[in-house]
RNA sequence: GGGCGCGUAGCUCAGCGGUAGAGCACACCCUUCACACGGGUGGGGUCGCAGGUUCAAUCCCUGCCGCGCCCA
C-alpha cells in the first residue's frame, strides 16, 4: 500500500485509469449468466465535438451503466457515431473550398473516398471526448451508421418498408433547402417570425367579365409576390357574393400574360383581406391542395425555380425572359424576382398601396403592408425553405406510428418524466409522411433502381419530358436490397432474359446510349438498341433513417445474433427532449415494425443545459462553455456529479461553474478523509457484509451507510439523479467525515478501523457511477484489491436498522451542537476548555455519557464532567431532551447574554407548543385528521411542552 | 390558436397536504495533529397574486400576472 500524496491530480488519474478499464476488457466483463442490462448512446455526429449536452446526455448513461454493472448486471452500453449525411459533407466541402477545390470536380465515387478519408483522420474527435468524461462504452464493438453491417440493415429496412407498402415514392412538395439543394424532412424546418410585407395586386378579369360590385378586376394579395410568375388559379369562397358569378371565368395575368380560371374553394377565407388568392401550387403547400381541388395533377403544376431557388421557364414558357435566372427575392442587395414584381405591377398601375394615416391625418402610401410572417428555415442552413414539387421517397408514418403510441399507452414504454407522453402522443397522432430522401452524396444510397417503360414486346420507351429535372422521369422502379436483385426483377418486368438488363449510371446515359449511336461511330445503331437499361437512384437516405435502426442494427440484426436476442429490448434510453420525435419516436416505430417489440422499456428525457444567465447556448451568442474546459479545471468527476445533482426531471440545467467548483472540493474533500484513514490505520475491508459492531458510534455509521444505499437505489429506480447524488453527498460529507471521523478521532481502536473500513469501502462504490476516477484510485491505493471498482460489488441494503444507535448518536450530535451554539453566542474562546455540569438526567443519558464522554471532550471542549451540582454564579445552560447541561463560566460570562440566549430559545419553543395546542384543541382536527397526524402533534406538543418548562427553569436559576 | 413547463433565501435549485431545505454567496470566529478546495457558528424566505377545496395549503383546484419551450 502506497501512501497517498497530500494533493490529487484529477487529470492524471484520470488518462491512467480510462486506459486500464478499456485495455481490461472492464466496460464489458464477461457475464454470461447475469441479467442483461442494456443501452444504447444517441450516437453523436461523426463530425462533432463533444457540447455540454453530451456532458449531460452521457454521464447520466454512464451512472446508469456503472450502477447496474456494479449490482452484477451484464451491462452493455452500445457505442457509436452517425455519419451526419448534410453535416459532414459540408465539412469536407468546406475543407475543399479553401484549397480553391469543390465537390463538383470529383466524381461521386472519389468524393464519398474523400469523405472516408476525413473520416479516419478527424472523425475521432468526438469518441476520444466521450473517453475524457469517463464513459464507460463498449469501444470493442463501437458501430459507425455506415459500418457495412449497419448499412445492410438500412438497405434491408428500405426494401422490406417498401414491399410491406409503408415506404413509397411521391411526387409532392417537399421542403427545399435551397443551400444544400436538397429536400429536408418536416422536423428539420424551423419557424421564424421575420418582418415582410402584404402586397395587393389588380388581376384583371378576361373577356370583359366584371365583378357585381362593376371592377374588371379582382384584388389579390400575397407575402410572396415573385410567386405570381408560377400562378395557376386565383380561388374566391364559392359562397361569398362579391365573387360568385365570376367562378369559372379567366383572369389575364399580368406580365406573363397567362390565362388561368378563378375557381371556388373554402380555403379563400372572405374575411381576409379582399377575400380572394392567388393560387401558386407549385410552390405553396395550401395553394398545393387548392390545386388538386381545382384538378390540376401534381406533373402539371407549374414550377418556376431550380434547385438554388433561381427563376427557370415554367413549362408554359409565359415567363418574361428578364425574370429568368434571378433569385426569388434580394439577396446580398441585389434584388430579386420578388422585387422586380412589385416595380413591374406598381409601374403597370396594377398595385393597390398602402394607405396609412399619420396623426396629422397626412396619408402615406407605402407598396406593401408591414407584416409579421411566418417563415421557414432550414435548422442547419438557416436559409428560407422553398416548398418545391419534386419526386421524393416517403415513409407512411402514420402507420408506423400506431404501435409506439399503443407501447406507450399500455406502458410498455414508460416515458420519464411522464409529462412528455402527452407531446409524444401529439406529435405521433398528428404525424405527416416522413421524407427520407436526400440529395446528397454522403450516406446510404437508396436502393430503388429506375428503368424505362416498355411497349409490352421488349422494347425500351423513353417518356420525353417538358420540364429539366432529369432525375425525376423514369417508367419503373425495383426497390432490391443490390444490383443484381433490381436487374432480375427488371428482367421479369420486361420479361426479357438478364443479359438484356444493362446498369447504367443515371438517366442520361440510359438515354444517350438507348437512342443515339454508339460513340466509336462504328454504326448507326445506339448501343444499347434492343436492350433495358436501369439506373440505381442517385438519392441517399435521411441519417435519421438510418439511425432510427440503432437500438438493434447495432446489435446485428438483420442477423439473429444472441446479441441480438440478449439485449433487445433496451432497458432504458436516455436522450435529450430536444430529439424526442427527431430520433427517439423513429426508433420506437421501425423497433415495433422490425422486432415487434418495443425498443426500450423505459424513455428517459432530460432537459438542455444552459449559459449561466438561463439563455440557450449557442456558438453565436458566444456564451457555449466547453466541456473539456472544466474537466480540465476541475476535473470530470466534479463535472459529472454536477450534471447529476443538477439533473431534476423536467428542468433545464443551468451552468453554474461554482457549483462545478464545490464538486471538485467535495472530491478533494473525499481524498483527504482517505489520507486521514489511511494514516490510522485503517485498510481496505475484505468483507462484503458489514463487521459486526459493539460501539454506537460504529453500528450507527453502519445504519447510516445502509440508510444511504437504500435512498440510492431508490432513486435510481425513479431515474432520479439528483436526489442519488444528494444522497452520497450528504452521507459522505455530513456524515462520516463531519461526524463519524470527528468521533473516533483518538480512539481508533480494532473494531472502528474495521467499520471505517468497511463504511469507505461503501462509500466509494456508492460514488463510483458519480466519480468514477477518482473512487477508482482510491479503492486501489487503500489497500489489495482483488478485483477494480468499476468492477466491484454494490453494497447490501438488507440490514435492520439500528433504530438504538442512531438515536443515541443523534442525541450526541444535538447536545454537541448546542454546546457550541451556546459556546459562540456567548463568544467564548474556542480554545477554552469548560467544564460541564449535567442535571435532571435521566438513566439512560448517563449511560450515553459514559460511553461519549470522551468524544464529548474533545468536540464538545470539556474537560471536567459532573452531576447534579449547583453551579455558582454565571452559566451557559443547555436544555437537549430530559436533562439540562450547564457550562460554568463564572466571570467569564455577559449573564444579559445568557439570558437573551435563553430567552429566545425559550420563545421559539413556546411558539411551537402553543402552535401545536391550538391544533389539538381544535375539535375538528382531533376528529377529522388521520390519527397519525393527533398523535404526532400530541407528542410534539408534549415535548415543547417540557423543553419549554425547563428553558424557563433555567432562566430562572439566572435570575 | 393548441399543448407543456416554470415563478420557493442575494444566486442556482430541491421539496411537498401538517406551518420550509441544499449548494454557492454573505457575516463572525478558528494557523484544533485529513482537508483553508478546510472547520465552527449565524443572518436571510408574506414559498408570484387572488379566490376555492380541506380540520389544515408553499404543496390540490380555478382565475390572473410574469417567464420559457414545443406544435399549428
Amino acid at each position: 500500500m502506497t501512501e497517498l500524496p497530500k494533493t490529487f491530480d484529477p487529470a492524471e488519474i484520470e488518462s491512467r485509469w480510462y486506459a486500464h478499464w478499456e485495455e481490461n476488457g472492464l466496460f464489458r466483463p464477461e457475464r454470461p449468466d447475469a441479467q442483461p442490462f442494456t443501452i444504447v448512446n444517441p450516437p453523436p455526429n461523426v463530425t462533432g465535438s463533444l457540447h455540454i449536452g453530451h456532458a449531460l446526455d452521457n454521464t447520466l448513461q454512464d451512472i446508469a451503466i456503472r450502477y447496474e454493472r456494479l449490482r452484477g448486471k451484464d451491462a452493455l452500453w452500445v457505442v457509436g457515431t452517425d455519419h451526419a449525411g448534410i453535416a459532414t459533407q459540408m465539412v469536407v466541402e468546406r475543407q475543399m473550398e479553401a484549397r480553391q477545390d469543390k465537390r463538383t470536380n470529383y466524381t461521386r465515387d472519389q468524393f464519398v473516398e474523400k469523405v472516408w478519408e476525413w473520416k479516419a483522420e478527424s472523425g475521432g474527435a468526438i469518441t476520444r471526448q466521450l473517453r475524457r468524461l469517463g464513459c464507460s462504452m463498449d469501444w470493442a464493438n463501437e458501430r459507425f451508421t455506415m459500418d457495412e453491417g449497419f448499412s445492410k440493415a438500412v438497405v434491408k429496412t428500405f426494401v422490406e418498408l417498401h414491399k410491406r407498402g409503408l415506404l413509397y415514392r411521391d411526387k409532392r412538395l417537399v421542403n427545399w433547402d435551397p443551400h444544400f439543394r436538397s429536400a429536408i424532412s418536416d422536423l428539420e424546418v424551423e419557424t421564424q417570425e421575420v418582418k415582410g410585407g402584404f402586397w395587393h395586386f389588380r388581376y384583371p378579369l378576361a373577356d370583359g367579365v366584371k365583378l357585381a360590385n362593376g371592377a374588371d378586376h379582382i384584388v389579390v394579395a400575397t407575402t410572396r409576390p415573385e410567386t405570381m410568375l408560377a400562378d395557376m388559379a386565383v380561388a374566391v369562397h364559392p359562397e361569398d357574393p362579391r365573387y360568385r358569378d365570376v367562378i369559372g371565368k379567366d383572369i389575364l395575368q399580368p406580365i406573363t400574360g397567362r390565362r388561368f380560371k378563378v375557381v371556388g374553394d373554402e380555403h379563400a377565407d372572405p374575411e381576409l383581406g379582399s377575400g380572394a388568392v392567388k393560387i401558386t401550387p407549385g410552390h405553396d403547400f395550401n395553394d398545393f391542395e387548392v390545386g388538386k381541388r381545382a384538378g390540376f395533377r401534381a406533373a402539371d403544376m407549374l414550377n418556376m425555380f431550380d434547385a438554388d431557388a433561381n427563376v427557370v421557364q415554367t413549362a408554359d414558357g409565359l415567363i418574361p425572359e428578364r425574370f429568368l435566372g434571378l433569385h426569388r427575392f434580394r439577396r446580398d442587395g441585389v434584388d430579386g424576382a420578388r422585387e422586380l414584381v412589385v416595380a413591374e405591377m406598381k409601374a403597370l398601375g396594377l398595385l393597390v398601396p398602402h394607405v396609412t394615416k399619420t396623426k396629422e391625418g397626412e396619408e402615406i402610401e407605402a407598396d406593401a403592408e408591414p407584416r409579421t410572417i411566418q417563415t421557414p428555415f432550414g435548422d442547419r442552413s438557416g436559409v428560407v425553405i422553398e416548398p418545391w414539387l419534386t419526386d421524393q421517397w416517403y415513409v407512411d408514418a402514420e402507420k408506423l406510428a400506431v404501435a409506439p403510441i399503443q407501447a406507450v399507452r399500455d406502458g410498455r414504454i414508460e416515458i420519464v418524466p411522464k409529462t412528455w407522453e402527452k407531446t409524444f402522443f401529439n406529435w405521433m397522432e398528428n404525424i405527416q409522411p416522413w421524407c427520407v430522401s436526400r440529395q446528397l452524396w454522403w450516406g446510404h444510397r437508396i436502393p430503388a433502381w429506375f428503368g424505362p417503360d416498355h411497349d409490352g414486346k421488349g422494347s425500351a420507351i423513353f417518356k420525353e419530358s417538358g420540364i429539366g429535372k432529369a432525375r425525376e422521369f423514369y417508367g419503373h422502379t425495383f426497390v432490391e436490397e443490390d444490383a443484381e436483385a433490381a436487374v432480375a426483377s427488371a428482367a421479369r418486368l420486361y420479361n426479357v432474359p438478364h443479359e438484356n438488363i444493362v446498369v447504367v449510371s443515371n438517366r442520361n446515359e440510359a438515354v444517350f446510349r438507348s437512342l443515339f449511336p454508339a460513340k466509336d461511330g462504328s454504326t448507326d445503331a445506339p448501343e444499347l438498341a434492343g436492350k433495358f437499361p436501369i439506373w440505381q437512384d442517385e438519392d441517399v437516405l435521411d441519417t435519421w433513417f438510418s439511425s432510427a435502426l440503432w437500438p438493434f442494427g447495432t446489435l446485428g440484426w438483420p442477423e439473429q445474433t444472441e446479441t441480438l436476442k440478449r439485449h433487445y429490448p433496451n432497458d432504458l434510453l436516455i436522450s435529450g427532449f430536444d430529439i424526442l420525435f427527431f430520433w427517439d419516436a423513429r426508433m420506437a416505430m421501425q423497433g415495433m415494425e422490425f422486432m415487434g417489440d418495443v425498443p426500450w422499456r423505459k424513455l428517459y428525457l432530460h432537459g438542455l443545459v444552459r449559459a449561466a444567465d438561463g439563455q440557450k447556448m449557442s456558438k453565436s451568442k458566444g456564451n457555449v462553455v466547453d466541456p473539456l474546459g472544466l474537466i480540465d479545471r476541475f476535473g470530470a468527476d466534479a463535472l459529472r456529479f454536477f450534471m447529476a445533482a443538477m439533473e431534476s426531471q423536467g428542468r433545464d440545467v443551468k451552468m453554474d461553474e461554482k457549483r462545478v467548483e464545490g464538486y471538485r472540493n467535495f472530491a478533494t474533500k473525499l481524498w483527504n478523509a482517505a489520507r486521514f484513514l489511511q494514516s490510522n490505520g485503517v485498510t481496505a475491508s475484505t468483507a462484503h457484509e458489514a463487521p459486526h459492531a459493539q460501539a454506537p458510534v460504529n453500528r450507527w455509521i453502519i445504519a447510516e451507510t445502509v440508510a444511504t444505499v437504500q435512498a440510492i437505489d431508490t432513486a435510481m429506480v425513479e431515474l432520479r439523479f439528483d436526489a442519488a447524488a444528494n444522497a452520497i453527498y450528504h452521507f459522505v460529507w455530513d456524515q462520516f467525515c463531519d461526524w463519524y471521523i470527528e468521533l473516533t478521532k483518538g480512539s481508533m481502536d480494532e473494531e472502528t478501523k474495521a467499520v471505517a473500513g468497511w463504511a469507505f469501502d461503501q462509500i466509494l462504490v456508492m460514488l463510483h457511477p458519480f466519480m468514477p476516477f477518482i473512487t477508482e484510485e482510491l479503492w486501489n491505493l487503500t489497500g489489495a484489491r482483488e478485483n477494480e471498482l468499476i468492477v466491484a460489488r454494490w453494497p447490501q441494503a438488507l440490514y435492520a436498522v439500528d433504530t438504538e444507535a442512531q438515536a443515541e448518536i443523534d442525541w450526541l450530535i444535538r447536545l454537541i451542537g448546542a454546546m457550541r451554539a451556546a459556546r459562540t453566542e456567548l463568544n467564548v474562546p474556542p480554545s477554552a476548555k469548560l467544564k460541564l455540569v449535567v442535571r435532571d438526567e435521566a438513566e439512560e443519558t448517563r449511560r450515553r455519557l459514559d460511553r461519549q464522554g470522551a468524544a464529548l471532550a474533545r468536540l464538545g471542549r470539556v474537560e471536567n464532567l459532573s452531576f447534579g451540582e449547583e453551579v455558582q454564579g454565571g452559566a451557559a445552560q443547555i436544555v437537549v431532551d430530559e436533562a439540562t447541561f450547564i457550562l460554568p463560566l463564572e466571570g467569564v460570562i455577559d449573564i444579559a447574554a445568557e439570558k437573551a440566549r435563553l430567552a429566545k430559545a425559550l420563545a421559539a419553543a413556546e411558539k411551537e407548543r402553543d402552535s401545536l395546542s391550538g391544533r389539538l384543541s381544535n375539535a375538528s382536527f382531533v376528529e377529522k385528521a388521520k390519527p397519525e397526524a393527533v398523535a404526532k402533534a400530541r407528542e410534539d406538543h408534549a415535548e415543547k411542552a417540557a423543553e419549554a418548562e425547563r428553558l424557563k427553569a433555567a432562566l430562572e436559576r439566572l435570575a
